[in-house]
DNA sequence: GCCTAATGCTGTACGGTGTGCAGAGACAAG
DNA sequence: CTTGTCTCTGCACACCGTACAGCATTAGGC
């Protein structure tokens, strides 16, 4: 026990981490990656930008901490509710964090720049592990699997978001497919046939549907007798 | 045809797009992402840093032109040899992709910060689709699967990459392995048990071993009798 | 109560960033 | 040669992360 009830001297402190966190967060959500600046973030809470520098020690350690932060929001229950059918309850999980991640389309660039270690992450793959265990997958096998998954889903959030070039929140669905299906119009199909052809589904890339196919798609795979 | 004989009025350029890149891209590949700064590409082909926008517009259009570069280096011709199976095609453009990929490692960020949409982009995703198509797929399942695999191999690099934390090229694989399986010792067993047990497995995370585990899955996920 | 030591925050400063503007020089067309 | 166009430079601006010194606030020991 760390006697948390005991100040140490010195004036108290005008903020929390997670008051910085919340500012930061929400200059990402408005202005993406480059207006979570820390001086932008000092003037949001009304102090002085280095100021900032009393709760982390530098910038790296303020988007670490979002980024724990961001994925403690994710219910990582679902993935052991023994009622639903193990590859449901990921699909789930999936679906969750792809939903809570493009709320803040500005923050999935930094969950990729950097290792992912924290505690709130150890914990979503332990029970990432139970999931793959009760879905019968050796312990070898469960790893490996659920490392794929981790690999699909964020690359395809990481994707998604990067398809949309300009910061602020994300268009609805609909639109940004509708948008790319617009672009797809000025592919020549003399020279990318199939790519022409296959337009409409192209387009669908950034969408939902798309997401949980190729999901079941490498569940599936994971499913399959060994191939090793 | 444009009269490219015929030259403009003004003095001649002093570079090239391509010797802009080359050392945007020898920088990166030195000190990562920040170190490409518009100011020291210009000192590293020896102009002033304002020169540059005489050939690129902005920075972001020096990054697109770099992301397309790297792709077109990428052999897409294993994807339509029909004497191998359309898996190995695929499974070898896939490894083809990675190493080069994992040699620019600063390039890695750049290549999720935009819509990936030029011209060795399109062509990378039509060879895509012809392979699939050769292993029997339909049109929409075949752009369905491309998109899936996209997303796993970009995922699966991007992941690698933000591993390692310090700019500068890559570690050789085994040593970043066993500086994982170190940080792996760390984990305590009574809140992780699945983790600390699988630790070996979860260090080989950026191999080559769990790469093509991860792609076999998918591709045997694709190769499943419709599940849709 | 005072004194001391520790702490939080501010002001200022430094070196870096992308990029806009004005001007100087080089070159082709007439 | 003149004219018009283009390339590159110098300078400037606003912004960035962050180091340093100093001031004000506070808890603990007396």
């Amino acid at each position: 026990m760390t006697d948390t009830g005991r100040r140490r001297p010195g004036p108290r402190r005008a903020l929390t981490e997670d008051t910085i966190l919340e500012a930061a967060l929400a200059l990402l959500d408005i202005g993406g990656t480059e207006a979570a600046s820390i001086r932008r973030i000092a003037a949001a809470v009304g102090v002085a930008p280095n100021a900032v520098y009393t709760y982390f020690p530098d910038k790296s350690a303020v988007v670490a901490a979002l980024v724990e932060r961001l994925l403690g929001e994710v219910d990582h229950s679902v993935l052991t509710d023994q009622r639903r059918l193990w590859s449901d309850r990921i699909e789930a999980l999936a679906l969750d964090l792809r939903s809570r991640l493009l709320t803040h389309p500005g923050a999935v660039p930094l969950l990729l720049s950097g290792p992912m270690d924290g505690p709130h992450a150890l914990t979503l793959g332990e029970r990432l592990l139970d999931a793959l265990a009760d879905g019968g997958l050796d312990p070898a096998a469960a790893a490996r699997g659920s490392y794929a998954i981790i690999t699909y889903v964020l690359g395809a959030i990481a994707l998604e978001v990067a398809d949309v070039p300009q910061p602020g929140p994300l268009a609805p669905e609909q639109d940004r497919i509708a948008g790319r299906r617009a672009a797809f119009a000025a592919v020549p199909a003399e020279a990318f046939p199939r790519t022409a052809a296959a337009a409409d589904v192209m387009a669908g890339y950034v969408g939902t549907g798309q997401y949980v196919w190729g999901l079941r798609r490498l569940l599936a795979g994971l499913r399959a007798p060994d191939l090793d």
